[in-house]
Parts: C-alpha cells; sequence; structure tokens
RNA sequence: GUGGCUAUAGCUCAGCACGGUUAGAGCACCAGAUUGUGGAUCUGGGUGUCGUGGGUUCAAAUCCCACUAGCCACCCCA
C-alpha cells in the first residue's frame, strides 16, 4: 500500500560500509604516518570554499571547472558564490596566508585528509565524491623540497604493499621559460590544426600545453615531432629539475620520464609527477600526483609564494590494495558479548556490559531470540569471548565466560570481571 | 557531453526468442531438531507494485513505445 521508491544515494556517491572500513583505516593511517615521519602537521580545510578561489586556483581552461564544478545556489543575490572544492591545494594555500602561517619558519610542511567533487559521469573507481590525501609544502622553492614530497608519498605507497606502480616525472618550466616554448609549440601545431580533433584544435589557443597529453588516436601521430618542453628550460628551471632528479637518484626512487606529462591543472609550475597502476587502464590509471606551483599564491592574490605538493585518490588506492591481493580482516566490533539466556536476564546483562567496558569493548545481546539463536549469532560476528547470563548466574552476580574458540567455558564473579580481561 | 549493457525476493540471478496453471533457485535472515550453550547437517518460514507509465492482446515478467535509474566504456581526471 504504501509504495514509494526507497530513497537511494545520489548518482556517482557511495558508503564505504563497515566490513571495508578496516582496508580504508590502513591506507589513511598510513598516509598519517608517513606525513609525520617527515615532520608535516595535520589541518582541516572547508569543503565548500568561494568558486573564485577554486576557478583562479584550478584554471579556468581545466576540465575540472569548465565541466564538473558543483556550484552552490547562492542564499541571495548578495551572498558569496560558493562551490564544493575539487581539490585541496587552493584550499591549503589560502589557509596559510590566512591562518598566518606565512609568519612561522618557513616552509610549512602542511596534509590533510577529506572527500573532493567533482561531476563527472560515474564509473569504476570515479566517484563525484572521492577522498584524497593531500600534501603541500608552503614558503620555499628548493628542489630538495620537491624531491622529499615524492620519497615520502612513493615511501606511502610502497608500505601500504603497492608493489604495481609507476612514477612518472616531468618538469613544465616557469613564467621565464614557458612562454618561448609555447610559441615554439603552438608554431609546431598551428599547420596541422585541421588534423586534430575538435579540443585540441580550441586548445592550440587556449591551452596548448595540454596538446601534449591528448589521448586520441588522431592527434598522436604529431606528439613526436612536436618540441620537448624539457629541451627548452631556462637555465634555472634546469637546473631545479636536475637538482630534483639528483636527489630522486640519491634516494633510491625509480622515476620514469615523460616529457608529454602535463597534468590537469593549469597552477603547476617546473616538477610535475604523476603515479599509475598498471592494473588499471586508460585515463584511469592516475592514483595521484602533483608538482609545483610556485604562481599559485599570486594568482589568488596573496604575495607570490612558492609551494610544492601532492594528492592522491584513496579510493583508488583501497582497490588496488584488493587487487594486489592485499588482505585487511577487519576486527571484531567487540571483545566481549553478553548473552542474557531470556530478556527477564536483560537488567543484569547491561550490569555486567557496564562491568566489562572498563577494560573491553563489550556489547549485549538484548533480542529475544533463544539462547541457542543467541549462540549463532555470536559465532558468525567472529567475537572471541561470549558470558552467558542465566537466572541461576543473575541471582549469584557471577557469568559463565566462554571462549569461542576452544569452548572451554568457566565461572566469574562480575567483581573479578575486569580483571578477567586485563 | 557521446556510446553500450542492465532493471524479477534483502542480495546474486533464472524465467522472457515459442505471451496462458498459485513467478522460481541459491545466499542471507528467522524459527525448530527434549530440559539455558555456537559455526556442520536436517526441517520449516516469501503476496515480490516482475523499475515507472502507456500500448498490442481474451490474456503481458514475457511483445512494442516512452521515461527513469544503475552499471560499464570514451573524453578527462583521483
Amino acid at each position: 500500500m504504501p509504495s514509494i521508491q526507497p530513497i537511494k544515494a545520489a548518482r556517482g556517491v557511495r558508503d564505504i560500509l563497515p566490513k571495508d572500513r578496516a582496508a580504508w583505516a590502513v591506507v589513511e593511517r598510513g598516509a598519517v604516518r608517513a606525513a609525520r615521519r617527515y615532520g608535516y602537521q595535520d589541518l582541516l580545510v572547508p569543503i565548500i570554499e568561494p568558486l573564485e578561489l577554486i576557478e583562479r586556483g584550478v584554471g579556468g581552461d581545466t576540465d575540472v571547472v569548465r565541466k564538473e564544478m558543483y556550484r552552490l545556489e547562492p542564499h541571495s543575490d548578495s551572498s558569496a558564490r560558493l562551490a564544493l572544492r575539487p581539490e585541496a591545494t587552493a584550499s591549503v594555500v589560502r589557509a596559510y596566508f590566512e591562518g598566518g602561517l606565512n609568519q612561522a619558519p618557513q616552509p610549512a610542511r602542511l596534509f590533510t585528509l577529506g572527500p573532493m567533487f567533482r561531476h563527472d559521469k560515474p564509473q569504476y573507481l570515479r566517484y563525484r565524491q572521492f577522498y584524497q590525501f593531500d600534501v603541500e609544502v608552503i614558503g620555499d622553492g628548493a628542489a630538495p623540497f620537491d624531491a622529499e614530497v615524492i620519497e615520502m608519498s612513493k615511501g606511502w605507497l610502497t608500505d601500504l604493499g603497492l608493489a604495481r606502480i609507476s612514477l612518472e616525472l616531468n618538469s613544465i618550466g616557469d613564467q621565464a621559460c614557458r612562454p618561448a616554448y609555447l610559441e615554439k609549440l603552438t608554431a609546431y601545431y598551428r599547420p596541422l590544426k585541421d588534423q586534430l580533433h575538435y579540443d585540441c584544435q580550441r586548445r592550440i589557443e587556449s591551452n596548448p600545453l595540454r596538446l601534449l597529453d591528448c589521448k586520441e588516436e588522431q592527434c598522436q601521430p604529431f606528439k613526436s615531432g612536436a618540441p620537448k618542453i624539457t629541451d627548452n628550460l631556462c637555465e634555472a628551471c634546469a637546473a631545479h629539475f636536475e637538482e630534483v632528479r639528483r636527489h630522486l637518484d640519491a634516494g633510491g626512487i625509480e622515476y620514469r620520464l615523460n616529457p608529454y606529462l602535463v597534468r590537469g591543472l593549469d597552477y603547476y609550475t617546473r616538477t610535475v609527477f604523476e603515479y599509475q597502476h598498471t592494473a588499471l587502464g586508460g585515463a584511469q590509471n592516475a592514483l595521484g600526483g602533483g608538482g609545483r606551483y610556485d604562481g599559485l599564491a599570486a594568482e589568488l592574490g596573496y604575495p607570490a609564494t612558492p609551494g610544492v605538493g601532492f594528492a592522491a585518490g584513496l579510493d583508488r588506492i583501497v582497490a588496488m590494495l584488493a587487487e594486489e591481493g592485499e588482505e585487511v580482516v577487519p576486527a571484531p566490533p567487540a571483545r566481549v558479548l553478553v548473552l542474557p539466556a531470556t530478556p527477564e536476564q536483560n537488567l543484569a546483562a547491561a550490569q555486567v556490559g557496564r562491568l566489562c567496558r572498563s577494560v573491553v569493548a563489550c556489547a549485549v545481546d538484548y533480542t529475544s531470540r533463544s539462547l541457542k539463536a543467541k549462540m549463532r549469532s555470536a559465532a558468525k560476528t567472529g567475537v572471541p569471548i561470549v558470558a552467558i547470563l542465566g537466572e541461576d548466574e543473575a541471582a549469584r552476580q557471577v557469568v559463565q565466560l566462554r571462549d569461542m574458540h576452544s569452548g572451554e567455558q568457566a565461572e566469574t564473579s562480575w567483581d573479578r570481571l575486569p580483571e578477567a580481561f586485563a
């Protein structure tokens, strides 16, 4: 009779259920551990940000801004235009200035974990709400910081147990050398315009760097003849790139030079890098990446301040861990489960639960099922110990403690319960 | 934004090509198999808008149309 369609989760989002949460926790704890080991500090930044922060930060010609933004409807004409953040770097840079971190000893080493939002068409490992681990070093432009961010993120991934990942590395120059390079690049591509696909024809004028990482079949033949950015770096950028590589080599970090690696966000200068997983195909193989963004702060209206960062998608990393056979067995929710034989003993069972909780996680089965059914249910949850409480035990203030693995059972008085689990 | 696939029990699906008895299976869940004690086995327990709306027909889960939702792929990203 009351037949409405059950309300389902919004398109492109999902729940991480308790059985999967343990694997997520491993990945998150690993991220926190890796960052702290290098002296990075945790912070939280808002999920909603001024639209302009994102547009100016990420770049107006990126897909992220052009078609994937979650814009919030303004409450009134005078209220600020807001959007859900599609990435965290611009927010962290903003927080760095607004929170006065620019006045503390430099650079600031920061990290944060949280959800990001992009209105893509959902598919395998592509969600509209996904989770990122984000690391930033703001306030100094030295090359070793680039290498440190890479080393730290790589260490995180390998410590988790991921083996089938590759690291791609490139430098895309800066204000000094990139304009001249882009001239060369557009000069090369302009005569070929007719043979490029629609988006690339537009990119020649709007964002020529992105011609390099186009994956369209018809654009591929022209890439090898295109001038390479790494052959056109200014002296400072070339020296910077070389120093990054020296540090990576000294640290034993393997990487593959990829002169076509560009990244999808406009704010990068000099170093860019990306982690890919060999089990993932197409354009979805990116687990994470990052780079230097020495022009970002100024773009947001703050004093010019260099920075370098890294972000990775937790959804994909969790999935790739499972893909590589890393199993995370979730712990039973409680170590002790109290089983009143009948509802008559519920009050006594609650009291036993209180006593146990001074030392262990303890749940009580208040259902009206038979004791046999409660035992069956307890076995399935994997709880290692049950405390059985019948009329007789309740009267004498004792319980039968049963080890669910060995089947051994012994009587214990209530006042000795804490020491029984210590 | 473009394309493909799917929609039947809480979950995974069969049934649909040749429309026609009370629409099935497995899993999960609940109960029971002598007195208050588990994972095995056995037994019992399901009226589910057959995604929604319309059409064809004596008759539609089954054929036709529209819509909606989900999944997968392309583009791009994480």
